[in-house]
This record gives structure tokens, C-alpha cells and sequence, in this order.
DNA sequence: CATTCTTTTAGAAATTTGTCTAAATATACA
DNA sequence: TGTATATTTAGACAAATTTCTAAAAGAATG
């Protein structure tokens, strides 16, 4: 089910790209419709696009002279879900406690 | 209750910070004991630490000699949170149907 | 106080990242 | 075919990041 999660954490941390997933989390966009939100030339941004796409936290389509962008959310929550330890719980070899240390 | 989510996300982006994060997931640990674990220099996981730190996911008391990191899972779950878009819905004067574009 | 152990700070070097302009590619349409 | 529109690729450059070694700082203990 899940890919490499380092390109997904490499995607999230630049504040242009979660802000395009934002929008994206709110519907579909064409390349140029998110570049009008955006003061960075259109290079910059496709740039950004590239990155989410290695991610695959977004997908495109071709629409004639455009390209749709629409959010994968799953990637997203999988990398959420895997950080928060929901599926791989540990060993549990060590305390849970987290209030001190081990000693 | 949250802060600026910028330093969060670019602090996950590094893996061994993300492998820190793991651990202290199992409990508190000291900085010693978490440097047994990973290959690089203690300068250098000295300055993940200040990152993490940074970006308040961990938190740390000195007992001794000793320094315990202990991680803070609000400001984590917070921010995962804030992607998801659990928190803030957005402004909903978009469509949400994520099927294809808005033409 | 001197020594030892633990951890951090300082400063430098190599790599990665984000941005730009200029040019190329892809599609639509007269 | 030629032109306009939409988007990406190429190449360059400044800033940020990750890592290292050397040295400093904090605490326990003889």
C-alpha cells in the first residue's frame, strides 16, 4: 500500500506546496488557476508541482491546453498515520510511559 | 494553542529527526542513549535536537549529567490535524467533489 | 580543584533547495 | 501552417541544510 514516505515529509515541508494542497483539498485546479494565488513565476511553481508529484500527493490530467491538478489524499494521511505510529505500533520492548526517563 | 506550523514540518522533513521522534515515541530517553542508535556524530544529532527543540515536538529536563528528551505528541498531532484540514474546513466557496477541475 | 562523563556550541565544507529568466513543448484554432 | 495560450524544462545562483572536527560548558566525584 505505501511508498516511501521521505519525499511525501521533503514535500510537506515548504509552505507554497502545502498551501497548494490546501487549495487542492478544496477541489481541482488547472496549473494556472493556482498560479494566480501564488506571487512566484509559473517555473517556480512547477517546479513545486514536480515535487508533489515525486510524492504523489497530487495527480494531473491533461484538459486540453490544461492541466488539472487534484489531491491525493491518501498519500497524506498514510504519512500522517505512519508518523503517528497508527499502523506500526513498536516494539514495545520499551516503557510507554513518557513522562521520565528510562533510568 | 498552536503555533507557527512551519518549523514542525520542516523538522519532520529529515528522517533522522522523523527516527528520533519514533523513539521517544516508546519513551523519554537521554541524549546518549539516543545517539547509541543512529551513525552520526553527537554535534550532529546534538543539532537535530535543537531543531526538534525548535519546533517544540520535543522537550527536554536535565537529571544529573544527563539531559532526557521527551516528545510532545500535541504539537505533532496538532499539525497533522491542521493539514488534514480537521481543524480549519476552509472556506467552502469551492467545490469539494476532487473529481476534476472547476470548468 | 582536577578529572571524567555528557552534551552543546562554533565554525567550516559539501550538498540540497527555492527561485529566477530564457527557451522549449503541447494544444487549440483561424 | 502560423499564432496565441498554457505549462514545463534547462541552467544559473543565492540561501538553507546537514554533516564534520575541535573546543567549550555543565555536573558528579575523588
Amino acid at each position: 500500500m505505501s511508498q516511501a514516505q521521505q519525499p511525501v515529509f521533503k514535500a510537506l515541508a515548504d509552505p507554497t506546496r502545502r498551501e497548494i494542497l490546501k487549495r487542492l483539498q478544496q477541489g481541482s485546479e488547472t496549473a494556472g488557476e493556482i498560479a494566480t494565488a501564488f506571487t512566484i513565476s509559473k517555473p517556480s511553481l512547477s517546479h513545486h508541482f514536480n515535487i508533489l508529484k515525486a510524492a504523489d500527493l497530487v495527480r494531473t490530467e491533461r484538459r486540453g491546453q490544461h492541466i488539472v491538478y487534484s489531491l491525493n489524499a491518501t498519500v497524506l494521511q498514510e504519512a500522517m498515520a505512519m508518523l503517528l505510529d497508527v499502523f506500526s505500533p513498536g516494539d514495545s520492548s520499551r516503557q510507554q510511559d513518557n513522562d521520565g526517563s528510562k533510568t
